[in-house]
DNA sequence: TCGTTGTCTCTTGTGCATAACAGACAAGTA
DNA sequence: TACTTGTCTGTTATGCACAAGAGACAACGA
């Protein structure tokens, strides 16, 4: 059966939810709980019965009332709540850039299967949607063989990284002066500008930045092409970033730089600049994943975090 | 448990195999029909009971001698040889493709699974898999929903192909003389040129020619994105021949011309030429492609085959 | 008329059992 | 030594059962 992760996620929720109601407040109905909450309303119905019977909630004059707030302590656990596709990913990535993994190594189903404490079903889908990401291939008729990744694989990805962001960039050129992306442009440049102000601080805040810059700058080709495969770099940096701290603050230090610097380009809408702006900090992009990739931690080296 | 699909294939392989050996032949080892066959000992022997049971084969004179050779019906037909993934992905990419699938439909597993008779398990890895052709995508907690095969789709779908294939031709040349490339552009030229001779009647052959010779072109980059999604491409242009029969004659004609004109190009080496060679093939594909959208027939339709 | 809740149906997610398949090991044979 | 086959173990594919979750419908009340 389904492990509830939905229905413990939304109790969670609502909990928080009726405690800023505050008690004496009268519940709102199960539609709205549900718009709310993000949720079907056979959910909302399941936890609502379950408000009862903790007693939180109560029949006041006809109407059901909040007469107990919960205490911290009522809501289930967090890791009760991420949703088995969700642990298996990160356990997967882990396990895949973490371990060592070289090329043609097979990996054993049934075996992460019992690590992970799933079953082999999950590990059969997510390896197959994995399988996208290009890090492992399926042989025919059985199983599956990691491609590694390797520094071909962090050269063919820049490749196209650089042929989709360069023709998104270009795109900047063409765009209309009330398009949105101008804002949003602007809103990322003053977040670039506060965070360098405090970079020695904050200077882990930039990977979830950068992501957002580049998704913004893909977004404007409308292709869903540019997006998805933006979807492989964020997962192959997201996990990049949680291993390599090598000059962390330095590099991502420079990297606001080159961005500030990318930014004032697409705002000129001058091709020539553009493309310089662009091509000086894929490359430099680049080059840190190159260079972390020699520095990949062996399945016996102890692992800084 | 699995539709033995392996065996059955195999089986049928290997009837063929002692055929040609003829009668009174001598048995070769379970190994080297291992090899031969392509697959495990252990459905070799399975097979070979098999054959044991049905008298084709017997001892004689300590040896396994063929003694009496299969009949056509011996074999297993060929329907119940099919994995059963090879069976979804045909009659799901049928029914996307030809029942006119609007932008925003869900897509119902249980009901495909009736409808294609295969399990909702198959169902579900098929369309995991197929998700990465953009053509479907997951609504996080629940079903599958269509973006469909629309007009925005092969636009954004020619973007990318136009990009990766430029810098593939692009690359030729850079390459050595040596590259065992050029004599495979060779022998693909000469069979354009046959082709050609015989269009009138050899008109239907040009599709595999025509992806052949695309992948070519793409492998030159060795970046596995490219060849990833040359898949794409290929799914898509192998169902839209199976629809489009307008001026299909002609339309191929055509293309062998450019692809001969391309082929020219790239082995003059010239950057130009190659350019202008690629850029007007891949245009003329398009067109040809947003052209049979409009023309896809709806549910109602007979479908011309 | 609009929004509410009770009830019900249908679909999806997950684990498990089991058959199909792959391949290692060892003993035997030429 | 090099090859065979018998035997055995381990892994993957597939169907199935069943609970979780989504959402439709209708009766009801303001």
């Amino acid at each position: 059966m389904r492990g509830e992760t939905v229905f413990k996620k939304t109790y969670n929720s609502a909990l928080e939810y009726i405690t800023s109601l505050g008690e004496a407040a009268q519940m709102p109905s199960e539609n709205f709980l549900a718009r709310r909450l993000a949720t079907s309303r056979t959910t909302v119905r399941k936890l609502l019965s379950e408000f009862k019977n903790k007693k939180f909630i109560k029949v006041k004059a006809g109407n059901w009332t909040i007469v107990k707030l919960p205490k911290p302590q009522d809501a289930f656990p967090e890791s009760e709540t991420v949703a088995t596709s969700v642990r298996v990913e990160n356990k997967f990535l882990e396990w895949m850039m973490l371990s060592n993994r070289k090329e043609g190594d097979i990996v054993n189903g049934l075996d992460l299967a019992r690590q992970f404490g799933v079953s082999t079903g999950a590990i059969r889908e997510y390896l197959n949607r994995f399988s996208r990401f290009g890090l492992i291939e399926r042989k025919p008729n059985s199983s599956w063989v990691i491609r590694g990744f390797t520094r071909e694989f962090a050269l063919e990805l820049f490749e196209v990284r650089e042929l989709f962001e360069m023709r998104s960039a270009l795109a900047f050129e063409k765009l209309t002066e009330t398009s949105a992306v101008w804002p949003a442009l602007k809103a990322l440049e003053q977040e670039h500008k506060a965070l360098f102000r405090n970079i020695s601080t904050r200077y882990r805040d930039f990977p979830s930045l950068d992501e957002r810059f580049h998704r913004l700058v893909n977004s404007t080709s409308k292709n869903r092409f540019f997006m998805d495969f933006y979807d492989i770099i964020s997962l192959i940096f997201h996990y990049h970033y949680q291993w390599s701290k090598v000059d962390e603050k330095l590099r991502n230090k420079a990297a606001i730089g080159e961005h500030l610097n990318y930014i004032e380009a697409l705002f000129s809408r001058d091709p020539k600049r553009i493309q310089l702006a662009c091509n000086r900090h894929l490359n430099s992009a680049r080059k840190t994943l190159l260079a972390s990739i020699k520095t990949v931690p062996s399945s016996g080296e102890e692992i800084i975090r």
